[in-house]
DNA sequence: ACGCCATAGTGCTTTTTTAGAACTTGCTTG
DNA sequence: CAAGCAAGTTCTAAAAAAGCACTATGGCGT
């Protein structure tokens, strides 16, 4: 089964991860939660290639999470900001956040 | 950046998705919360191939979210059963679920 | 004992995805 | 005119996943 079949599922989760279901889309959310909303900003913020980030950022816009809006005319760009929908993926960010701030903690400390 | 090395980031949503993010983890898990336990109840539940099933169940194991309890000496079986820190994933699971829900109404009507 | 079924994986080959780095485009600024 | 920035796109190689078939271990029926 390919991920993409994974949309038509009747189990709600199953649906859900057909959208956000892989390592990069939801670090791209969790960004968006922070204010972040272009393209340079998601590059240098996340690990994942440029690539992989506009493939991600055009599924998003595709399942109605992110709308891209033209914030310049003269060279074409866009920022990418959440929809209402999108903006209710923050409980579920939450809910991972505890989770991984209470099971896992860091081992190599990054922070002072 | 490779998926391992999310699990040393600063970020907590990082780690957690360290270590569930992938399409199928959570519905391994998912099944888990429904009471799932054998790699061949996992197997016809999901539409993961047994190779991925069989990777992600060790993967779970080394994370400390599952555990693998023999249940059959004479041949050597095993059930997979959450530990303490995977049933905490349980309102995790749910929010992506009600997003889903909510946000992902199927299209292709497969319940009566 | 022999064939057949069940569970829990492995092996192998093909296809799809990702990584990583360079390149392009449009416009601005020195 | 050269340099730079923002937002991608292209290309190649490597990694992961798909899809089947196959193995291993033991039970059960005859």
């Amino acid at each position: 089964m390919k991920w993409s079949e994974l949309s038509d599922n009747w189990c709600p989760v199953a649906r859900t991860l057909s959208v956000l279901g892989d390592r990069w889309t939801l670090l791209i959310l969790r960004d968006c939660l922070l204010g972040f909303s272009r393209f340079e900003q998601f590059a240098e913020s996340g690990g994942m290639t440029r690539h992989i980030l506009a493939d991600r950022l055009k599924r998003l816009v595709e399942a109605g999470v992110l709308v891209r809006q033209p914030y310049s005319d003269a060279p074409k760009r866009y920022d990418y900001i959440l929809t209402d929908k999108g903006q209710e993926l923050a409980p579920a960010l939450m809910t991972l956040r505890d989770w991984g701030k209470k099971h896992l903690p860091v081992r190599r400390a990054t922070a002072s």
